[in-house]
DNA sequence: TGGGCGATTCGCT
DNA sequence: GCGAATCGCCCAC
């Protein structure tokens, strides 16, 4: 599969097809393991009430990343979808590091290694992401994206640490991954 | 034009 | 388990 053909599926498959993907900047990062859709039409989602100066990456092409600052702390990286120009949107919540672990554990300081990218404030810090990369396209430089050798089993559960349409199960691991963030962990196979 | 709040994380209890 | 840190956006005044 290349990237372009699954960026062209529509949200959800976009948000599944991601998971066992490794994400790489500039060679630093590791495999998508948990993510979450946020739908044009969604009150959770930054693009529900339309185009603003913060989430205009939100409605470039698919596979533009947008960056945005999280409780004025973190930054937060989701990769834009189809349709082009709806906000439609996955956010990346987890990865299991696989390549720059010593790149990663200095950005990211004294923490357990699986705490590395366990969240979507930790990967963004731990790959380098900052408001210097919204905008950007996946899949050039220093973006490459590799797809899975099998895909992966999906568990669904409802998204995190959001307080609008709380009950629409659209977060999506690994199942059976150690490598997710906090809340609820998919069920035991 | 300003107060409240959020797709979070970390340290201390 | 709880609360602080901290910034831009949004909506009400």
């Amino acid at each position: 599969m290349r990237l372009d053909d699954l960026l062209r599926g529509s949200l959800h498959d976009v948000a599944q097809g991601l998971l066992g993907w490794t994400i790489l900047r500039d060679g630093v990062g590791g495999r998508i393991v948990e993510v979450e859709a946020y739908a044009p039409d969604d009150p959770a989602s930054h693009a529900f009430r339309g185009r603003t100066r913060r989430n205009g990456s939100m409605f470039a092409a698919p596979g533009t990343l947008y960056v945005y600052r999280s409780y004025g702390i973190h930054w937060c990286a989701n990769v834009g979808c189809e349709p082009e120009g709806t906000g439609a949107a996955v956010l990346l919540r987890a990865l299991e590091p696989t390549a720059g672990l010593a790149e990663m554990r200095a950005r990211r300081g004294n923490v357990r290694d699986r705490d590395l990218c366990s969240g979507p404030g930790k990967l963004t810090e731990a790959l380098g992401i900052t408001a210097a990369d919204d905008g950007v396209r996946l899949g050039i430089p220093p973006y490459v994206l590799e797809p899975p050798h099998v895909a992966p089993d999906v568990v669904t559960t409802p998204r995190v640490g959001i307080t609008k349409a709380t009950d629409l199960p659209w977060r999506y691991l690994i199942r059976g991954t150690r490598w997710a963030s906090r809340g609820p962990r998919p069920a035991s196979p």
